[in-house]
DNA sequence: TTAAGCTCC
DNA sequence: AATCTGGAGCTTAAT
């Protein structure tokens, strides 16, 4: 069947060009980002319609006459920059490679062309694609002609389709009625005058009503609201003639048919296009093309022997031979080590004595003993901190902290140019057993594991070295292996009776919400579904939805707070929703976890955040409802051992303090070392007025502010923070900006730094690669510039408490102390300290933490005690 | 498994 | 042309 596409060429190059970086040239320097951009969607259109006509249209540039009353607007149309301008003549050779004819004619748009060429197919029975960023061609659509509208979301090209109900439910109007809404409401990009004080909702209103601007100028004086009626009374030529600007022409004199556009796709996927394409480096284009000469680069196959020995001549053999190095992967089940593997030298041995335990003791002190994830056997070997270990998966981590996992694949992959078929591939589902491991299979897994072990140790320290990041492994990252695994060993009390009792409760309101919620909904639905809750609130009851999700109506909490006073079941879903969250997540979540002990054992994870802090799972910990009194509740649950109490300290403001201290602004430096109220003082800078005179409102705003700066905050999401306008938002910002003018400047170069090395650095070396600002996308790179302000202040808070967990560990462990380290919440740290120790706690404590780092401002921290979390805080 | 929503710093 | 606050984890519904 025959199927046409008309490609709107300008809209398309133009989307290109501001969608993709400036910086995406051919060697010989010509820009290159609107075609790749052109090029990108052209074939994701092609390959889904297959089009055996194709033409893309373009504007002329030569000044075009329309109407006398066009000049006058004709001015505001701003030139095109240079970037672009030089890419449409290479545009139009490749597409005259491809055999794709582009038509352009003096006197005539671009639209006008797709008009002409359409209609001509309707007569032929063809069904037609039209490509175009702009929506002046929804009025093209008819049941033969589907408009298709690339957008950009979420960094992932999506494109809208439009049939004629599509513009009908889009903008309540027919294609054809859509002419006479742009006449009244006009169009800016395409310098369409329109009516002044008309919009696109009264223009819909009006047309809806109406159906076409004669009708409605026929009954002028029912038109509402009155400013809209008095302005098109006094504009009724503006409006016809904006009309007549925005409607597409359907019969322009063209040399070309659509019988003369035929498409091959060998042509389109020719070679001469594979070499101009090539020439003009725009490689991830041509990986469409099936000539690819590339050739997947292969790994080395890995295969080694691995020998069965007693585990006492395993370690006679690393004394005789005075290796000063091994690799070590143990086996481990149910808790408890029945053998390993470990690698020594060129050999490979495997033993299944669990004798190996004790190896740390058995084999001479100077010999390092590399491993990965060392925190999950420090029980099983009784590692100490002062063991010489070299742990793998954290020196990866440092060198790139954004992978998802440190595994043995993952390490022999990137370090080693290894790789062995993956593990999972090559044993399956077989687990390793005392048993299993006679399988051959799984004795290759296990050799590899050790073998991986040892080789990957030193290429990992060599860059490690590279990249000046030894002492930041050294003292920090290394040590703190140990303070998180005696954290997790120890654990945390939690009362079930408690949990039960407060679930009791919850449940009690949740019951009664439910029905509360069916009965003003008019009918039972799942709550929780918000599909279902967007139908009931959005399409049965007509409230207003003022966002949507990719998958509907969103009906999230800022969305739901927003229509609060439309109507009583909103405050009551709300309710619900925190109700059932503390239940489901808190109440039950963490009775699940409660171990034979009564106590909560978290896992905290070291090498999962981008920025170098730490992350807490089965269960979380480290997120605690805190902000409202029902959910604070919770906390009570978690309790010190009988004879012990909690003390708690967290640090005052630290990403603050950091910002202030790295980028030496002496405005903020001041602040801080001034006044105990940081965002009061802000506040009163900001907004020039005394420290005495800041109300609660210029306090909330100046907090708002100072968040947001840390996060690389844009005007846009302040404004919605705060609920103000975006330039209101960002005066704000700009005054700030003038009253810590070094913070600025420190942003900026964050960012430079970023672009220039590819990664930032915190305060103690520690890496946050941001490979964003490379993307093509434009989402992405701003959200690379956000990260390159945030991470160095975020990791750099992350590092000082890291030095502050060590020394505190460190001192109770020298001190002998009973009382221990048990929580960490990125700025806050929890003892379960005995109750004779505890004036001496609070006071180490907070030294530590205060004097974990040194910085140009203080570390202000604040010691609470309690009887349960609770009340520590 | 993913998306949406909520919890925390 | 399109977007708009950094870093996490858990539960539910829907696919």
């Amino acid at each position: 069947m025959q199927k046409l596409l008309l490609i709107d060429g300008n809209s398309i190059m133009n989307r290109g060009y501001f969608a993709l970086p400036k910086t995406l040239t051919a060697g010989n320097g010509i820009h290159t980002n609107a075609i790749l951009g052109f090029l990108n969607i052209f074939f994701k259109i092609y390959e889904e319609e297959k089009p055996t006509h194709i033409a893309v249209a373009f504007d002329v540039h030569a000044p075009t006459f329309r109407h006398k009353m066009y000049e006058e607007y004709k001015g505001t149309r701003h030139a095109m920059d240079d970037e672009l301008r030089e890419q449409f003549p290479v545009i139009k050779e490749i597409l005259g490679l491809m055999g794709i004819t582009c038509i352009e004619k003096a006197g005539y748009e671009a639209d006008d062309i797709i008009g002409t060429l359409s209609r001509e197919a309707d007569r032929m029975g063809i069904n037609t694609t039209i490509l175009s960023g702009d929506r002046d061609l929804l009025q093209l659509a008819t049941e033969t002609v589907l408009i298709r509208i690339p957008k950009t979301k979420a960094g992932k090209t999506t494109v809208e389709n439009y049939y004629p109900e599509d513009v009908m439910k889009e903008y309540g109007v027919t294609p054809l009625e859509f002419i006479e809404m742009k006449g009244l409401m006009g169009d800016a990009s395409d310098n369409i005058p329109g009516v002044q004080g008309i919009g696109p909702k009264t223009a819909s209103n009006i047309i809806q009503t109406y159906h076409t601007i004669e009708a409605a100028l026929a009954d002028i004086d029912n038109i509402k609201p009155d400013k809209a009626r008095k302005n098109l009374d006094e504009m009724r030529d503006m409006a016809l003639f904006s009309r007549d600007l925005a409607t597409i022409k359907l019969d322009c004199e063209l040399d070309k048919g659509v019988s003369d556009i035929e498409v091959s796709e060998s042509v389109i996927f020719g070679t001469d296009v594979y070499d101009r394409l090539n020439e003009l480096e725009l490689k991830s284009i041509l990986k469409r093309f099936d000539i690819s000469s590339e050739q997947e680069e292969q790994k080395k196959e890995f295969s080694f022997n691995i020998s069965e020995k007693n585990y006492s001549d395993i370690v006679k053999y690393i004394v005789d031979n005075d290796l000063t190095e091994i690799g070590l992967s143990p086996f481990i089940v149910d808790g408890s080590l029945f053998g390993g593997c470990i690698s020594a030298g060129e050999n490979i041995f495997l033993t299944r004595d669990s004798g190996l335990s004790a190896i740390r003791n058995d084999i001479p002190e100077n010999v390092v003993i590399d491993m990965l994830s060392i925190k999950e056997y420090i029980d099983v070997f009784s590692f100490a901190e002062d063991d010489r270990l070299f742990d793998i998966s954290l020196g990866a981590y440092l060198l790139d902290p954004l992978k998802s996992s440190y595994s043995y694949d993952y390490i022999a992959d990137k370090y080693l140019d290894l790789s062995l078929t993956e593990e999972k591939e090559l044993i399956g589902k077989k687990e390793i057993t005392l048993f299993s491991i006679d399988d051959n299979d799984v004795r290759k897994v296990l050799g590899y594991k050790a073998y991986v072990a040892l080789n990957a140790a030193l290429p990992v320290k060599k860059q490690i070295q590279e990249k000046g990041m030894e002492a930041l492994y050294r003292d920090i990252e290394y040590p703190s292996l140990f303070v998180l695994a005696s954290m997790e060993k120890a654990g945390i009390r939690t009362e079930r009776s408690i949990l039960t009792e407060y679930g009791n409760e919850l449940d009690t309101r949740i019951n009664e919400l439910t029905s509360e919620i069916y009965s003003l909904a008019g009918e039972e639905f799942n709550i929780n579904s918000t599909k279902q809750l967007g139908v009931i609130l959005f399409e049965k009851m007509g409230l207003k939805s003022p966002k949507k999700t990719k998958s509907g109506y969103s009906t999230s909490a800022d969305v739901l707070l927003k229509l609060k006073d439309e109507h009583a079941i909103i405050p009551q879903i709300l309710e619900y929703r925190q109700l059932t969250k503390l239940k489901s997540t808190y109440v039950e979540g963490l009775i699940q976890t409660i171990r034979a002990d009564g106590r909560i054992h978290s896992t905290f994870n070291q090498t999962v955040t981008a920025t170098g802090r730490l992350s807490s799972t089965d269960p979380n910990l480290q997120n605690l409802p805190t902000r409202t009194a029902l959910g604070r509740e919770i906390r009570k649950a978690f309790v010190p051992e009988d004879g012990f109490v909690f003390v708690d300290a967290d640090y005052s403001q630290i990403e603050l303090r950091v910002m202030a201290s790295l980028s030496g602004d002496e405005t903020l430096i001041r602040a801080f070392n001034e006044a105990k109220d940081i965002h009061a003082i802000t506040a009163s800078q900001v907004f020039d007025v005394k420290v005495d005179q800041v109300t609660p409102e210029l306090r909330r705003k100046a907090k708002a502010v100072n968040f947001g700066i840390i996060y690389g905050i844009s005007s846009f999401g302040l404004g919605e923070d705060l609920g103000i306008s975006r330039k209101e938002a960002s005066g704000y910002i700009d005054k700030y900006f003038e009253t810590y003018s070094r913070v600025k400047e420190y942003l900026d170069e964050m960012v430079e730094d970023a672009k220039k090395n590819g990664y930032v650095k915190t305060m103690f070396g520690r890496i946050r690669p941001i490979p964003e600002l490379n993307s093509s996308n434009f989402m992405q790179r701003s959200f690379g510039e956000r990260v390159a302000m945030n991470s160095p202040v975020q990791g750099t808070a992350a590092d000082i408490i890291k030095l502050a967990m060590i020394k505190v560990y460190r001192e109770i462990k020298e001190r002998g102390l009973k009382s221990r380290l048990i929580l960490q919440i990125h700025d806050e740290l929890l003892i379960e300290a005995h109750k004779d120790e505890t004036e001496e706690v609070k006071e180490l404590l907070a030294r530590c933490m205060m004097q974990a780092a040194d910085l140009a401002v203080g570390l202000i921290v604040d010691v609470h005690t309690g009887d349960s979390l609770y009340e520590a805080k």
